[in-house]
Parts: C-alpha cells; sequence; structure tokens
DNA sequence: AATAATGATAAGCATTACTTATGAATATAA
DNA sequence: TTATATTCATAAGTAATGCTTATCATTATT
C-alpha cells in the first residue's frame, strides 16, 4: 500500500468518476486506475463497483475509503508537525553552565532570549565541566557553556568572549598601593580558591603558576559569591572572572577590586554542542543574543 | 512520503540502531538509511541525531514518530477491515423482489439464510419489476428475485426455478368438472388480474393468449390475496403462480385449484444481478439457499 | 449508424527503492 | 600506539514500481 493511493481512492470516492479524480490527483486515468486495481489486488477487496459508464464505491469500500481519510489526515498532521518543528528557533532547548558563569549571564540572557527566541523553551542546569561534558555527549544536554574547550571531536564550539581574571581583596590591604596588579604581585599563600572540579579552580592555579602541591589553603567554595564574602572577612585574596564583579555589591562590602594586567589572565567562554546537534541555526542565534548583553568588562569575539 | 517510511522511523526509534531497524524491516542498512534521510529531507527535520556510534530521537523526531505510529495504526485498520469485507459473505445485501413472490418465498428464506448466511445483513424491498430493475442498475439493490429476464446488458442472472400456473376457481364452478385443466378450457371473460406494472399480469394474459384490448374486467388487484378472496367471493376466476397456494387458506375458503395442464403455463425465476457486483460467490450461496426451500409444486433449475 | 464517453489494457520510459561493496569515523582491545 | 570492530554514510548498479501515451471495448447519445 502506498500513501498516493488512499489519495487515489478518496479522489474517486469524491468525483465517482475514474478521468477527474486522476485530473484531480494529477496524474494519468490508467496510472490511478491501476493503482486501484493494485490496491484492490492487495487488500482482496474490491473498492468500486464499475461498468463503462458508472463508479460505486461497496460497502467494503465506504468502510475503508473512511479510514483512508483518516490515515491522510493524521499524515497531514506530521507534514504540519514538520512545518511547526523547521523552525530551529523553537521548541525544547537544554542548555547547561558552569556555576563561575551562570549567576552572572543567566538573568541577561533570559530576559534578552525571551525576546530574540520568544518560542524556544529553555531549561537551565549548572553543574560543573566534567558532568556537563557527559551529558552534552549523552543527549541529555544540547549545549552548554564552558570556559574550557571539548575534548571530545564529537563537541564543538561556538567562541563567545574573553573574559578577565580580577583581583579581589580586602580593604588595605597590601595591593591597594598597586597601581597595577600582575599575578606575580599576588600573595599565593593567601590565595582562596573553589573546590576542585571546578574549571575557575585550575584557571585562577594557573594563572599564578600553582599546581596542587603548592596549595596551602583548604578552602573548598563551590560559588565565587562565598570567596568574595570569604575576602571581605578578610580571609584571604582572590580572582574572580570579570562577570561576576557586581559593582553595587562590591561597593561598600569591604573589598576592592583590580584587574589583572597580564596578558593572559583571561579565559575564553564558548558554547559548546554536539556536532550532530540538528538545529545549528540555533546555536548561531543564541550565540549572538547571549553577546548582545555582555558587559564592558569583556572582549566579545563575535559580533 | 511512504507508508513504509513510516515502518522505518518507527523502527529505528525503537532499536535506536541503523542496523538492527533494518533488519527488522527486512531491508539492508543503507536502504533504510537513505529512506530516513530523504523522508527528513521531505519533511525538512532532523528525526534522528546520529554520529557513528550513537542514535538519538530528536523532539521534532518524537512528536513525528508519534503521529507515525498513529498512522500505522489507521493503516493497520484498513488491512483489518479488507480482511472482515474479503468475506463475500457477510455485510449488508438489498434484496429486491416482486408482489407475487414475496410473500411466498421470503418467509421460508429468511429462516434458511439465517443459518446458512450468518453474517450477512439482508434488506428486503418489494416492488414492480421495472423499478427493481432501475434500483439494480443505480446500485440501489444488489440483487432482485424477477419472473422476467433482464434486458439491460448490464445486468444478468441466475436461473431459480419455474413455476407452473395454477387456475383458482369457486366451488362448484364450471371447471370443477375438468379432469386436466388447459388454458383453452378457461373463461377468459371471468378471468381477475393483477394491476398494471406487475408482470404476473402480463404473463397471465400472455398464457391466455389475451391482450388489453380484451380487457373485460377493470379490476386491478395487487396483491394475489385479493384476488383469491374475490374468486371466493364468485367474481371470477384467476390464475396464480403454484408458490401462491398455500394449502391451508385454500381448503375451506370456497375455492378451488387445479393445475394449468399447458406445457408452457409457468414461469421462470431468475435471481437479477449486475455483471459488475463484486461478491459474485454470494449471488450463487444465495442461489443455493433460495432453492432449498422450494416446495414440490415448483420445478427447480440448480441443484 | 456515427459519435462521444469511459474505464481497461498495452508498451515503453522514468523514477524510486533496493542490493552489495566500500568508506569514514570512532570506540575497544591487544 | 596499532589493530580490530562497530556503525552510519556513500557509491554503483539493478530491480521494481509507477507513470505516460496510445489504443481498445463497451455503452450512451445524437
Amino acid at each position: 500500500m502506498n500513501i498516493r493511493d488512499l489519495e487515489y481512492i478518496k479522489s474517486v470516492s469524491k468525483h465517482l468518476h475514474f478521468g477527474e479524480a486522476a485530473l484531480a490527483c494529477n496524474v494519468s486515468q490508467p496510472a490511478l486506475s491501476s493503482q486501484i486495481k493494485k490496491l484492490e489486488t492487495e487488500l482482496g477487496v474490491t473498492l468500486f463497483e464499475r461498468d463503462n459508464r458508472s463508479v460505486r464505491v461497496t460497502d467494503a469500500g465506504r468502510d475503508i475509503i473512511a479510514l483512508a481519510d483518516d490515515a491522510l489526515s493524521v499524515i497531514g498532521n506530521i507534514y504540519s508537525a514538520a512545518e511547526t518543528a523547521r523552525d530551529p528557533l523553537s521548541g525544547e532547548f537544554r542548555l547547561g553552565t558552569i556555576p563561575t558563569i551562570a549567576p552572572y549571564l543567566f538573568p541577561n540572557f533570559v530576559t534578552q532570549s525571551r525576546a530574540a527566541l520568544p518560542s524556544l523553551k529553555l531549561q537551565f542546569r549548572e553543574d560543573i565541566t566534567d558532568r556537563l561534558n557527559d551529558s552534552l555527549l549523552s543527549g541529555d544536554l544540547d549545549a552548554a557553556i564552558l570556559a574550557t574547550p571539548p575534548e571530545s571531536s564529537k563537541l564543538d564550539v561556538i567562541e563567545l568572549y574573553d573574559e578577565p581574571f580580577w583581583v579581589i581583596f580586602p580593604e588595605h590591604h597590601d595591593l591597594q598601593s598597586f597601581k597595577r596588579v600582575r599575578t606575580k604581585d599576588l600573595p599565593t599563600d593567601e590565595l582562596l580558591l573553589l573546590a576542585e572540579g571546578h574549571c575557575f579552580r585550575d584557571q585562577a592555579m594557573d594563572v599564578c603558576r600553582l599546581d596542587s602541591s603548592n596549595e596551602t589553603y583548604t578552602v573548598r567554595a563551590t560559588s565565587l559569591e562565598t570567596l568574595i564574602n570569604m575576602v571581605a572577612a578578610r580571609q584571604g585574596v582572590t580572582l574572580v572572572p570579570a562577570m561576576a564583579l557586581n559593582p553595587r555589591r562590591i561597593s561598600g562590602s569591604g573589598v576592592d577590586t583590580q584587574k589583572l594586567n597580564d596578558k593572559s589572565a583571561y579565559r575564553r567562554i564558548y558554547l559548546t554542542y554536539r556536532k550532530s546537534f540538528p538545529r545549528q541555526a540555533l546555536l548561531q542565534k543564541m550565540a549572538d543574543v547571549f553577546c548582545e548583553g555582555l558587559p564592558e568588562t569583556v572582549k566579545r569575539i563575535r559580533g
């Protein structure tokens, strides 16, 4: 059986005339006749009683044509569903982000994506890089915003922006006297770091040329907010990525900030996704929306 | 799009593996792959996100495969309906009969057809030959039991039985003295006839070598019962076909009967149908059932 | 008797779908 | 690291299916 056959019998039952039915189906009358005959043979049922002058629908034909109508209607729904789904900017989208980005990027992004991607249903998840990468590979996430390029060759990225690192230190700390702070000026023994697994921990250690053997502090914060609060409590100094600097929160909280003055003291932020992800256009659009709302403190790569 | 394509995507969504899905569909993996790719192109939607190691159903794919399941289910119903309809002995059947047969043939026939054709839904209609023939040609009837062969070349017949004519006359009528009554013995001026349009009127006149100019009586009965009752009331004599003789009704009703002793004094009864009627096997079976219950007074042609 | 209408049939061509063989990419095992 | 296996995609050739035009057979209509 064939979907076109169903259209043929529907057309014949409507016109009760093979020639006109064929015309309506944009085929020749012999084509339609032979297809119907073949279908009747396949079903073992005569659908139309016909002689050289008239066409009648048989009892069995009536039942079967009613079902054919149903089937064609469902098949029409398939095309409709496809048409709806064809817009890559619509549907569900599961986005993951690391904890050192999510709180600073998402508030703006949610607002802007509502305007730019109104028919997109966004779901967010916050987790560390490794688990986000696993989820990407398994298909549990569609994309993630990460600060490290992917290791798997199945993943690809859109580069979003470079985010400088800033020092946060208590008011009246020695660092306050520096006009320009560089990593070599940092008191590494006072450095407060995130817990293991957080990529920014590695990035901070990296920029300060520390390795795990150098660790002096046993603080294992899981958020930059915690680190900043600890600095305010004069527990040490820390680094944060630029986006974590909220001027209103910093001012009057007992901490001071300076941008790290090294060329390499930044991290690159990527939108990571499976190469096989079908809605690539959405990824591009989404990257645009991300970059739209970026503050002056970061250096956008796109647009 | 193609029904087989729907089966392919259903299979892939079940196995999440093109090779196994192809195996389940009894096609080679490249065949299945290329058909799915073509369908995706036609719909403009990626149904499966796949790389060299894994297959995932996309959001749009999920919706569309659900609809494909629906469509396949309806199409399954088409095959089921065909299987049910394939039995030519089932379904509706519209049978027409003339008034000089219906009352005598149907009671038995209904009983016997219930046993022999249990899944047949019979609808009866009683009318005169011309209108039954029209209904046959227009498809309003599937068959008719008639006493005249059809004129249209679109109709065909199964011969059922030959039905002799009998004379009915009042007790103590002159005819009572005949051992064997022949048509030439009939008092044609006393002959009571059915209304015009009834074929038995013509047959009776024919056998008596009368034509419309010979009419003396203006009686226009529409049933044989009326004629018999008129004979009982000594209004004249009449002819009836053999099946109209119900011994229990005749005895003691003031009439007497004799079989007409002419070779040509009978009529042949046909099951008439369109040549194009698809359930020919049903017609044969039905003819058998008719002949089963015939009384000894008629001469069956079949079986 | 001639003409028109209508579905069936025939022959040949175009399209479609399938098969087998092979490729490319990537896991897994040695 | 290198070899092997897995898996989907691609290629080339073939089989099948469906279509077109031309024609036939039958039956109304003029």
